[in-house]
DNA sequence: AGACCTACTTAGAACCTTGTGT
DNA sequence: ACACAAGGTTCTAAGTAGGTCT
């Protein structure tokens, strides 16, 4: 960090930063954010405008808190007894220097894994959920379908528990991946079926192969999308078709514009229509025949183990769909066959059967030292596509908490890091400050390393890559970064950074045309070597993680219960934590299409729940509080024309546009009913407002959503432990915030709330 | 030393399912 | 019961990083 702006040496910036979307859009995210120091009270001013909303949140749904305030607490006093020992054999087979990180840690003898397996009702994350399950259906009076579902959940989790536990257990995470290895090879795409649907050249109809229709009817699938506006994409594939095309063909068809693919376009919108409304029957003979696929490829075994297989089928052809600028989007990726593919299994074991006839895998290997089942070269880039197992399964799970370990032990020497590059900034030689300053930015931005890129692929960049025409030098020591990063999503932000550090890169852009790299002495491999050095296990992406995760745990610690009392209030305040590691890390999403319609329709509510109170407030005498009784008699004849109109398009062919009229008003006029009495019309007052509150909450969490996403970092950069702590510690259930994917994915995390990353 | 290759993690969009309000 | 939005899952592109080859 940057000791003389900052304080927190350990906690990353939360930077100024802007978003831009390509198309120029420029949103402020957090723009009085600007050091740990001011973030706090910007956290506090947001939670103030808060505070009041939650308690309408909370209301309705009264009875689920109950609920789960009794799960929690049998399911803590579970844990209390035995969540020491999974945090002890956490911290034991990894690194003992973090010991004396955690001074709370008893240090309790590790449970045998044989013993744990089966007999203690040991706790994991899904332990709550189980609960739930359990007492739920006594609960919500025997709802039919929540039953049902709750059992199935039920069943797999008890599944769950006769498996594998290996974060119980001691781990050799070195040496072979894997002992024995059996699957039944990946799946193949079906081959494609011919629908004959016209295609027409300048108005004429051109008979298309089977050949030449598939690739067309790719084509026709993306017309309404983004895709096609892309000149690469129509190039690209117009391209692909042409080489499809008979000497005969080429002669007449020359131009994409003359194509037309919109009869095939307009087969392919109704079979998704006919799909759509199957039978239910037809819905769920094809899910039960789907479930068998899965059942029988779903799943490898592992050294005596079931685990599942995150991707079992072979991708299937189609256009290559690059991100950004990329100069081969639109092309084709070719169908890949059996003789495409190689195999790895243990030796000895079965080899599947190739399962289109005529075709035998490309090889049969026997690789221990590799997790991968299978894999093949697209056709594109020459790129490696591998299939591997789950993110549930141990050697997923294993590596995963193995990048968190090294994370928290990045932890133990950031100070020395951080003071050896400040020191480097002023070293004689050109190479060491420039690598300084590139660390110092991958620290403080936490900035992707930046590899070198080719020319077919699209022009974004990191940290090493960066050029010079993508930074500019602002006053008192600010500098604008703005760049395509990782996904061709743009990074845009102006930040104050060390005056020192100013120095180094003043140099750096000194006499360089725009194009020129900012880091010419440095390279990527320099940097991880360097990084080696300092660290065992150290490399320039730890620091992502280690900074997303150590803010996440700032943040959280710094809850104020008092600002934040009930669960519910308690998870927004732990997204509002997500979402300042997103915005550190860049993580966003293209803004939902309809947002200002969106936002739109709840500021008309607002609007009409406010009319309603003045209503209310008028039959009780009193002054209406925002608008005058003309007004809001103006926009409510306005509602009600509206609804009718909407009602008349919707109408059933039975009923004359009069009825509709007529039943519309009703019941409009119903809903607008007043009731008599002091006492009734003020709680008539008191609901609308708290419904006004919710949709208040609803439209600022949208607004400051609209382009972080989420996700990226729960999966990727948070260490799940700290997730798992907070929620014990608050009694939360786990489930409010990780989903059952992440709960699979992360069975090693369930560790007690003095848990500290 | 650096180009190339392999194996793995990280990423947003597309797609599908579930929950919610009417 | 139904529409629609929210949220979760799936898909596959696009990174990182270490090893190997020249």
């Amino acid at each position: 960090m940057i000791p003389d702006i900052d304080e927190d040496e350990d906690t990353p910036p939360i930077v100024n930063k802007k978003i831009k979307t390509e198309n120029g859009v420029l949103d402020k995210v957090s723009p009085n954010i600007t050091s740990p120091k001011t973030r706090t009270t910007t956290t506090t001013t947001t939670i103030t405008t808060n505070k009041s909303t939650s308690s309408v949140k909370t209301t309705p749904t009264t009875r689920k808190p109950v609920l789960i305030k009794k799960e929690i607490d049998s399911s803590s006093s579970d844990s209390s007894s035995d969540s020491s020992d999974s945090s002890s054999s956490d911290s034991s087979d990894s690194d003992s220097s973090s010991e004396d990180e955690k001074p709370k840690k008893a240090v309790t003898k590790k449970p045998s894994p044989a013993s744990s397996k089966k007999n203690s009702p040991k706790p994991t994350a899904t332990t709550p959920k189980k609960a739930a399950a359990k007492k739920k259906p006594e609960d919500s009076k025997g709802k039919k379908k929540t039953t049902r579902k709750r059992k199935i959940e039920e069943t797999e989790e008890e599944d769950d528990n006769g498996k594998n536990r290996w974060w119980e257990e001691e781990g050799d995470e070195d040496g072979p991946k894997w002992q024995t290895l059996s699957h039944n090879g990946p799946v193949f795409p079906p081959a494609y079926i011919p629908h004959g649907t016209k295609f027409l050249y300048d108005g004429k109809v051109v008979k298309l192969t089977p050949e030449q229709e598939e690739v067309a009817t790719f084509y026709a699938n993306y017309l309404e999308t983004d895709h096609v506006k892309k000149e690469a994409f129509r190039d690209n594939f117009f391209a692909e078709f042409r080489g499809l095309l008979t000497t005969e063909q080429k002669k007449t068809i020359k131009n994409l514009a003359k194509c037309d693919f919109s009869h095939i376009h307009t087969f392919l919108q109704e079979r998704k229509e006919t799909r759509k409304s199957r039978s239910k029957n037809e819905k769920d003979a094809e899910a039960a025949e789907k479930k068998k696929l899965q059942e029988k490829y779903g799943f490898a075994m592992i050294d005596g183990f079931k685990e599942k297989i995150g991707n079992f089928t072979i991708e299937p052809p189609g256009l290559f769909l690059g991100r950004g600028a990329h100069p081969k989007t639109g092309m084709l990726k070719q169908r890949i066959y059996p003789s495409d593919v190689t195999i790895n299994i243990g030796k000895g074991e079965n080899v599947p059967p190739s399962p289109i006839p005529g075709h035998e895998w490309k090889d049969v290997v026997h690789d221990n030292t590799v997790t991968w089942l299978a894999f093949w070269k697209e056709s594109i880039n020459g790129g490696t596509k591998y299939i591997w197992l789950a993110p549930s399964s141990k050697i997923k799970g294993q590596a995963d908490r193995k990048k968190f370990e090294v994370a928290r032990k990045l932890k133990d020497c950031i100070e020395s890091i951080r003071k050896g590059y400040i020191k480097s900034f002023t070293n004689d030689s050109e190479e060491k400050r420039q690598l300084g300053v590139a660390l110092y930015l991958i620290d403080f931005l936490a900035l992707r390393v930046g590899n070198e890129k080719g020319e077919d692929q699209a022009d974004t960049v990191g940290c090493c890559s960066l050029r010079v025409e993508h930074i500019k030098l602002g006053k008192d020591n600010t500098i604008t970064l703005d760049f395509l990063g990782k996904d061709s999503m743009r990074y845009f932000n102006t930040v104050k950074i060390r005056p020192d550090a100013y120095k180094v890169l003043q140099e750096c852009v000194k006499g360089k045309k725009p194009s020129e790299l900012l880091f010419d002495d440095l390279s990527v491999a320099q940097l991880n070597t360097h990084l080696k050095k300092q660290m065992d296990g150290l490399s320039a992406k730890v620091f992502r993680t280690y900074n997303a995760s150590i803010t996440l745990q700032k943040e959280l610690n710094k809850m104020d219960e008092s600002e934040y009392s009930t669960i519910e209030e308690k998870i927004l305040y732990y997204n509002r934590c997500n979402r300042e590691v997103a915005i550190l890390c860049n993580h966003q999403k293209a803004p939902p299409k309809n947002l200002s319609e969106t936002l739109g329709k709840i500021d008309d509510k607002i609007l009409e729940y406010n009319d309603l109170i003045d209503l209310c407030r008028i039959k009780l005498k009193l002054k209406p509080k925002t608008s005058d009784k003309d007004d809001i008699e103006e926009r409510e004849k306005e509602r009600l024309k509206k609804l009718i109109e909407a009602n008349i398009a919707k109408k059933e062919e039975n009923k004359t546009d009069k009825e509709v009229s007529f039943d519309t008003k009703a019941t409009f006029e119903r809903s607008r009913n007043i009731p008599d009495g002091e006492q009734k019309i003020n709680d008539k007052i008191d609901k609308y407002e708290k419904q006004i509150k919710k949709l208040e909450i609803q439209k600022t969490t949208k607004d400051e959503l609209k382009t972080v996403a989420l996700g990226t970092s729960k999966i990727n950069y948070l260490d799940p432990r700290i997730t798992v702590s907070f929620c014990k510690k608050w009694g939360i259930p786990v489930e409010k915030i990780f989903s059952k994917a992440l709960r699979d994915k992360f069975p090693w995390s369930d560790v007690d709330k003095s848990y500290k990353f």
